[in-house]
DNA sequence: CGAATATACGGAGGCGCCCTCCGTTTAACA
DNA sequence: TGTTAAACGGAGGGCGCCTCCGTATATTCG
């Protein structure tokens, strides 16, 4: 669907690709999605044309460096659809997002943005994971465990939340922990009931 | 406790402190807290070096701007402290604290950012607000309405993360809504339990 | 009502980042 | 080996942060 186009790339041009990946790896895992990409291509050995050559936007850098990551994800969700319990599975696969999206400090809000922008690669880069989710989440409410008013954009919403909040008090990994639990609580169907 | 120190402020640094502020109130409501400095100066009709005269840095600016409104939120807290329903108030008080948080965008990370830099104008500025909120909590806590296990950093957390939420998706007020009535949920103790 | 002086002002300048554009280099192919 | 399309690199313009210091002025005091 996208392999293999007209031609190949340069053999240069490969290589070059891959070391601004690595690179880029290197340094959104030590200071975030806002890391500097001039610095990346420095780090790269590489002039920061070259980089925007092959990257447009920080977008499509960052879409290229975590397309696996989605795509693990997606698969993670899939596979948990066939667990036996629907409620445990959503909490399972809520519990892998926000550990993997609060990894990459900057990621929450990147994918927020990201939400808003359908011209963006990282968008379309989400939407079979956000698809699987979805899944999960829908099972969850026929059976009956999760509140039927939670949308699927509720759903993104709350894993980011958890990964926002975790970022922000990376001193208590506890914290993290507790705030998905709180909100896992929240979306549960509730016996009694109240308003305002 | 601070004000008239040895000597008042020359009249031309009064009105342009005022000035500032004016500008700085006009583009933070417009572009949230990262609003640039150098424009606030320009809207002002001052130098730059005016503004960080007065305002040594980024923190100091916002505090000055933000300090009547934490302060209004404190009094909230202790006026919610007399209402009947310990649970009702401090539910209204995250209401009320998300919805003012949500204003300013940007606000709900620079907040996080203070509370972690002891130094920061912002972090003293917020004490007396999160020492009113905990006593919210505390109460409701008391009243057994509330899981005993949630702190007062969780609280904060949790609002600024409903701030947070509500920022990322303004064209449905809704969903902000939804986040913090799932938050709430949450954070009622449960009947039932269960872990993992 | 003038100095004298402490205060306050302004913006140039150094630095880093973003992004574009185009002259130079080089891999690929014949 | 020559040709050429593809790729490289970095200068340069724009913007923002922040500091420093020469200039201007409000205030005070004789």
């Amino acid at each position: 669907m996208d392999d293999a186009p007209a031609r190949p790339m340069r053999a240069d041009a490969r290589r070059n690709y891959q070391r601004l990946l690595a690179a880029a790896q290197a340094l959104v895992c030590e200071e975030g999605t806002d890391a500097s990409l001039e610095e990346i291509a420095r780090r790269a050995g590489l002039g920061i044309g070259t980089l925007y050559r092959h990257f447009p936007t920080r977008e499509a850098l960052l879409e290229t460096l975590l397309r696996e990551h989605f795509e693990a994800m997606r698969a993670r969700a899939e596979q948990l659809l066939r667990a036996p319990d629907p409620l445990q599975a959503l909490i399972g696969w809520l519990r892998t997002f926000s550990r993997g999206t609060s990894a990459y400090r900057g990621l929450a809000d990147s994918m927020m943005a990201a939400l808003r922008d359908e011209t963006s690669r990282l968008h379309a880069s989400c939407q079979g994971m956000r698809g699987a989710g979805q899944d999960l989440l829908v099972r969850a409410q026929a059976a009956g465990a999760v509140r039927p008013d939670v949308t699927t954009l509720d759903l993104f919403l709350y894993a980011n939340a958890a990964a926002w909040a975790a970022e922000r008090v990376p001193a208590d990994p506890e914290v993290g922990e507790r705030f998905l639990r709180t909100i896992i609580d929240g979306l549960r169907t509730r016996t009694d009931e109240d308003a305002s």
